[in-house]
DNA sequence: GCTATTCTGGAACGCACTGTACAGAACTCT
DNA sequence: AGAGTTCTGTACAGTGCGTTCCAGAATAGC
């Protein structure tokens, strides 16, 4: 880890790999099987480089692994997953693209799920530097949920007071989504998420003083829930 | 595991433990670090028993794990959880006693979550003895929840057709909560998750005919999804 | 050129793990 | 009582892990 970390020059011999490539093979190791899942040695086999090569530019397997999941949410999370959410310029019809995008997954096999999620899954007790990139990973969807259904209320497709509840409910949805995908959950299974975090994200139930058969029973347990803490 | 399983008189040096106990230890300690967590010296430490003893009586460290698994899922689940959902003889409020139960396990510290949901979560690629008793909760939960909405529909609480789609919607949240527990997410997070757990039960909005702003919207995305697969 | 610095691969280290061999103890049968 | 069987603890085998040591190779500055 004495090395450059983006200076073209430096003294002493120069690395014989390129980073980028390095770390896309370990985020790919990761992704399929874990951090636990996997060893130093693949990782070896898996980059061509030597473990004392990946020692010295790395300092240790969590690092290289948080170096990989920097790369994973950079690509996939901002960039193909939220990014949309951010930018786009609709509202539950974004939504709707962004559950596409989940539900494509489901058929690349083996069944990988994501990366933070798994991650999330994996280390109960998460070091810092794990559990700052997690938190990253909910904060980055939290706001490009919150954004469409930000835009959504704008046009009058939901009201504007169910917004946060929605999100709130919706980001841990997606992340049970995620993880019944990597755990080759039955299809149908997952599918039924997203059928729910549809209607969560839509639902005019959900309205916060819509009148309607439950809507006082559903009031009353939400604040049951609420006096347990 | 050469010895009696219930039967008093075997012949032989009699057993110096009791095997509730021996199992109640263990899973406590699976419950608290997952099956990784917890070493063979660790649980020599808990039960009381060397190594060997526990060996003899269990034949691996995964067979002890999947006794515990079990003592849980009987103890816990069957019992405590579910067994409610079942004989209850209310609907949505059966539900919500449940959900009540659940946001319970929030305030026990250390932050364990479910031992069977810990096991979804640990677990990628289960073998075949745990992953039917994963399965087992699953279907449990399932069952439960789905005498429970079945009552609720027949009070007229909410349309019959919804039921089976509410359920398939439910569990997944369920697990999702537990994982967020055990993850020690904050607390506002995992208690919204069950906001929407009790949405998904009970909104009037997820009845399949019902007119609404967003209901032609909603059915349209059930379809596109479905068409992913 | 020489020196300082850095990267590289192979080998080895220290550690923790699951599981076992063995000898003795404690019991039930005959 | 003796034989047969089963449980118990100690000690250890065998394996795989993450990490480091080390000698050599490749560069930049002087």
């Amino acid at each position: 880890m004495t090395a450059s970390k983006l200076t073209g020059k430096t003294r002493g011999r120069p690395r014989a790999f390129e980073e980028d490539a390095v770390v896309a093979a370990a985020m790919e190791l990761f992704w399929r099987s874990g951090y636990a899942g996997v060893s130093v040695p693949e990782l070896s086999a898996a980059t061509g480089l030597s473990s004392s090569s990946l020692y010295n530019a790395y300092g240790s397997k969590l690092s290289l692994f948080e170096a990989a999941l920097d790369r994973y949410l950079d690509t996939r999370i901002s960039d193909r997953m939220v990014g949309p959410l951010q930018r786009g310029s609709e509202g539950l019809a974004d939504i709707d693209a962004f559950l596409q995008r989940l539900a494509t997954t489901t058929r690349i096999s083996p069944r990988r799920g994501c990366l933070a999620v798994n991650t999330i899954a994996e280390f109960r007790h998460a070091p810092p530097a794990i559990a700052a990139r997690t938190a990253r990973y909910r904060a980055e969807l939290r706001d490009g949920l919150g954004a469409a259904l930000g835009r959504a209320a704008a046009a009058g497709e939901i009201h504007p007071e169910t917004v946060d509840m929605r999100v709130a409910a919706l980001v841990p949805i997606v992340v049970a989504f995620n993880l019944l995908v990597a755990a080759d959950a039955p299809v149908h299974e997952a599918r039924e998420l997203l059928v729910a975090a549809r209607a969560v994200a839509a639902s005019s139930a959900l309205a916060r003083s819509k009148s309607g058969p439950d809507a006082k029973k559903s009031r009353a347990t939400v604040t049951a829930v609420g006096v347990q803490r």
